[in-house]
DNA sequence: TAGATTGTTAATCGATTAACAATC
DNA sequence: TAGATTGTTAATCGATTAACAATC
């Protein structure tokens, strides 16, 4: 697991801890969270601009804020769905982005019979629109929801409105160009991994 | 990247080349499509019960089926969803599953005014009812579609109940005893290495 | 044959862990 | 003070890459 990834785990467990009121969290408690060594997480959080206390810990409060501007959970940032089936309607609905600052600014399919459909508060757009649009709402991130077999040219026409963020969630690789950033997040990836783990052992 | 999430992109890229019609594809190639290094394709290639040929690569329709067979892909596994918001639905309908052997056998909720609504074709289920249904249906996965604070409460109940893998979509960091394998799809999470790559470089 | 490409060994690189002095 | 815990250095481990003989 990357560094990055488990960033994003302490910025969770650490906010958990404070909605319980923990003040002060060690190195130890949070590798037994995670499923870590201390050291991996002592040698993680060292990197940040944040010191912990010999005999105390981390502060949580400290912690929390700190992990959250690293992550960038400290802005708002201006997403569209591309891909109206159930995945990108499901997505474009979903509270817990708002809730970490994802503003979910408009969904977009190519499919004439999907345009202008109602998702929740937003109306499908039609992707012939998306380069005015990512211009105009100045989009930093489109996330991906279309079968595989388009993935790559649904994410050629983000990349050329100016689009720098992709979150892919097709089973397809997707190529992109320097400055652009791509992160995968493929379901079905990540069950055919967990079927190959019941498989062989872990 | 591990091998394993390596060996998903393999396969969805030689069947996506099998349907265009590619009989041969080097290690080249494969490194080319998925942004890898030729050594590193094979390598990974090598461990598999399956040999390339020298001067033509490797022969797609092998390639797919020992990659399939590897990673799962060539088995039927009983799925259930548990978390019926609007994540949850989705993956109860969503078609990519069903397409790669992952059958749908019902969807979870434990909040009452859910249980019994409809979701497609299914009516939620609820939550007590678990244990008994996966005994009966023999169910293999669990994905776990709740909210954050939910997940490990959720989650020890699917554990309880017998089933060996769970796909955990939630923010949360789950534990699990040995010989349960847990993988991680947390959009959220990926969301948040997507804007940290943004804001600071790659 | 000559050339392309594999499979494998060895070298490099990076990430994880262990160890421990510094510190409160 | 004594003990707990950090931050950091050094050691280990594993993964990636380079190189090249074997092969068709």
């Amino acid at each position: 697991m990357s560094a990055v990834k488990r960033m994003t785990k302490y910025l969770t467990a650490v906010q958990a801890m404070r909605e319980e009121g923990v003040e002060w969290v060690s190195s130890q408690d949070l590798a037994d969270a995670l499923g870590l060594t201390s050291s991996t997480v002592r040698q993680d959080l060292s990197h940040l601009e944040f010191s912990g206390t010999s005999k105390r810990g981390y502060q949580t409060r400290g912690l929390e804020d700190i992990l959250s501007k690293v992550l960038g959970a400290d802005t708002t940032w201006r997403v569209v769905v591309v891909g109206a089936g159930n995945l990108g309607k499901a997505l474009a609905l979903h509270e817990e982005f708002p809730r970490r600052g994802f503003n979910i600014r408009g969904i977009f399919d190519n499919a004439s019979e999907k345009v202008g459909t109602d998702v929740g508060r937003f109306k499908v757009r039609d992707m012939r629109d998306l380069p005015a649009f990512a211009g105009k709402e100045k989009i930093d991130v489109a996330v991906i929801a279309v079968p595989t077999h388009a993935a790559q040219q649904v994410a050629d026409i983000i990349i050329a409105s100016g689009v720098k963020g992709l979150l892919n969630l097709a089973l397809a690789h997707i190529i992109a160009p320097q400055g652009v950033h791509v992160v995968d997040s493929r379901i079905v990836a990540s069950l055919l991994e967990l079927t190959h783990s019941m498989k062989f052992g872990s």
